[in-house]
DNA sequence: ATTTTTGCAAACCATTTGCAGCTGG
DNA sequence: CCAGCTGCAAATGGTTTGCAAAAAT
């Protein structure tokens, strides 16, 4: 019931800054400093942010980017492929969606923590719902609502037997 | 290519406005007018809506339901387990959790429509990957994102065949 | 009568945008 | 140089809340 081992990253041809200028330079847009910051930032960590959260990272970190050019930044790094979006609560939260294996979501509605697993089978699943409807599939998302082991052992009075 | 047919509603032993009715006296609170007016309105029809076009569909009914007591019941038939958000924009969208079998979604990002579908895979793929995490599955939520057949044909150039 | 609910308007909060000045290529 | 970017502050837009009047038990 311990932690399973964390999904590894993948290896990838190019880093995420790469992949990133090559999209701008495409639209004909510029990686500046700010934008680099960033993304070397998001990607030096796998773990989920919301826009807040990396404000204030950044600020502790003495890397001060502001608030709208981190939001116009997520934007970019959304459109480029490199971030996703996860809207579990009001605040969107983003992920990697680059050098990273796609997987699905537990998420507790408890302490609202959320634990990345993978299934081949639900690949699967999407392609054959997917073709029953017409439907041209680009993504999923699949996410299981419940209750943490944590939390659950929290709930649960603690049984006697545990304390021998 | 044409709809599916749609999810039939299932027989349920109480309405909706019993239920809520239910929710509300363990709490000691009042089913009055404009909540009587919200859950028959809502379970009227089964369709996905947001709390805008609620409002909007309730003032051209001519049962006028001002906005904050529209988000406060929703609020509390989210509660009751009457409705289920779905957060797929920046709006939250609700739909029945009653009266209507367990399925998911299929998401043109295109067009914005939602499709439903039930598939039973699904739910024990729920079992057994919670089970793997030592989580307690209460719920889940599969989203295909993709084009819908309408958006596909749009964006394809049309082909000579079809005009035959 | 007492407690909850309503509607209004104001407040909130995450996110977006207009703009003047700065910057990268 | 010049299009594109930044930071600031102000605007937005969905949702929530304080409050006095209204309704339910």
């Amino acid at each position: 019931m311990a932690d399973p081992a964390p999904l590894g990253p993948l290896s990838v041809a190019e880093s995420p800054e790469a992949k990133f200028r090559e999209f701008l330079e495409i639209r004909g847009e510029k990686l500046t400093e700010p934008r680099r910051v960033l993304v070397r930032h998001i990607f030096d960590s796998h773990k989920h942010f919301d826009a807040d959260e990396l404000v204030a990272d950044l600020r502790t970190a003495g890397r001060q980017v502001s608030r709208s050019t981190v939001y116009r930044t997520l934007r970019l790094l959304v459109e480029a492929n490199l971030l996703r979006e996860l809207r579990l609560t009001n605040r969107t939260a983003y992920e990697h969606d680059y050098g990273y294996p796609s997987h699905d979501h537990l998420h507790c509605t408890e302490c609202n923590a959320v634990v990345e697993f993978r299934n081949d089978a639900i690949t699967q699943l999407r392609e054959s719902v997917s073709r029953e409807h017409g439907f041209r599939p680009v993504g999923h998302r699949f996410i299981i609502t419940g209750i943490c082991p944590a939390c659950t052992r929290a709930r649960s009075p603690r049984r006697r037997l545990d304390l021998i």
